[in-house]
DNA sequence: GTCTATAATCCGATAGAC
DNA sequence: GTCTATCGGATTATAGAC
């Protein structure tokens, strides 16, 4: 019976991985497992449950790509690597980097369930790890390092959400050159003044006004 | 008939407001006009079609909202209110901030309609314009005003974004602080070295390290 | 107990009378 | 321009089959 349960996730997560939000449907959902829809609500109270633990998979499923991050050797390459995660991440998963930051808008929640909110607030400690590492070391000039990830944290969600979502008329490879150059620009007052030397100093030729 | 087409619009936005989208629809719409539902297809072509100019009108409230910050005296200042005034928005019309970036995933939309990616663009441009004014006044360093306009739009729109969402656990006020802690922390790394000076001179007592 | 089907209710959208 | 009537599809409670 835990295994039905399981069986329909994994039907649900491609589901809505294949046809979106709105395409998104119970009877969908049935028809892709096999049974009529009514028999899904023995295993989840309702299509909101369903859609909750499709986040909880993309959640997974973002933290197992961040986990590889973890594998650099230095704490400057942990901090390069996630940042390429995250984006590699929302590249190859829009719909569930979509899933992650906006299903209280999705299904019209008031507020972020708490095992939901706990997840999210993990993506922040891992933003807060990684400038921890890269203040004690040394690379991130001494500041609150909760404010120094929420600022990364911000600025790389915002600028893949605004990619996305279609509101940066970019082709992908333009994106990823503007993902790089925006990230160095925030680095520029990140780092220490020998750190942000060698960021300034790779940053393209400006018309100087 | 253009009237009662502004009419049903004003209840549209009244309803997007109080109900969000999931709540939006067409029958409750027509009760609040006064009309039966299959009345309000001879104004609009469909439920999409009454959402995108709710969402044109969110739009339009965000520009007035915006040109208030152009009555400032000097670039820098138009800077600073343009800053306050988009997070004036975000927090003063949630909704209204939500559907104005995100209705392509509330629609199921491929692509952004035309009229609203030139809306989506304008807003680039108005950062645009208010970062190359600061630029040649000597504020911010001589470097691409695209770029630093996307880097400030991209986090402006993140960290409200994670916010409004819930998925950043902080009362308003402290939210106002965070926002305003984590611009200046962008701006040290943007601003020419003796407004820089001026920024970090003012950032608050950290641990270090 | 575990699963399924029927049916009530709501939605978006259309057809056709007035 | 608006109504009545209606279709197809959605969620979900209830009652029945294994």
């Amino acid at each position: 019976m835990v295994d039905s349960k399981h069986r329909i996730l994994t039907h649900a997560c491609d589901l809505y991985l294949a046809d979106g939000f709105d395409g998104f449907s119970m009877r969908k959902l049935a028809r892709a497992v096999g049974v009529t829809a009514p028999a899904l609500y023995r295993h989840f109270e309702s299509k909101e449950d369903v859609l909750l633990e499709v986040v909880g998979e993309a959640h997974d499923e973002l933290f197992r790509t961040l986990s590889h991050a973890l594998g650099g050797p230095t704490p400057e390459d942990r901090f390069r690597r996630a940042g390429e995660a995250y984006l590699g991440f929302a590249l190859a998963n829009p719909r569930y980097f979509q899933m992650i930051h906006s299903f209280t808008e999705f299904m019209g929640l008031d507020e972020v369930p708490e095992e939901l909110s706990r997840r999210a607030c993990s993506v922040g400690q891992f933003w807060h790890d990684r400038v921890r590492e890269c203040i004690e070391a040394g690379i991130l000039k001494p500041d609150d390092p909760e404010g120094i990830g929420l600022v990364l944290w911000a600025h790389a969600y915002g600028l893949i959400s605004l990619y996305i979502r279609g509101l940066l008329p970019l082709p992908e490879e333009a994106f990823r050159q503007a993902y790089t150059d925006s990230f160095r620009r925030i680095m520029a007052g990140l780092a220490t003044p020998e750190h942000a030397e060698a960021v300034n100093g790779v940053h393209r030729e400006v018309k100087p006004g």
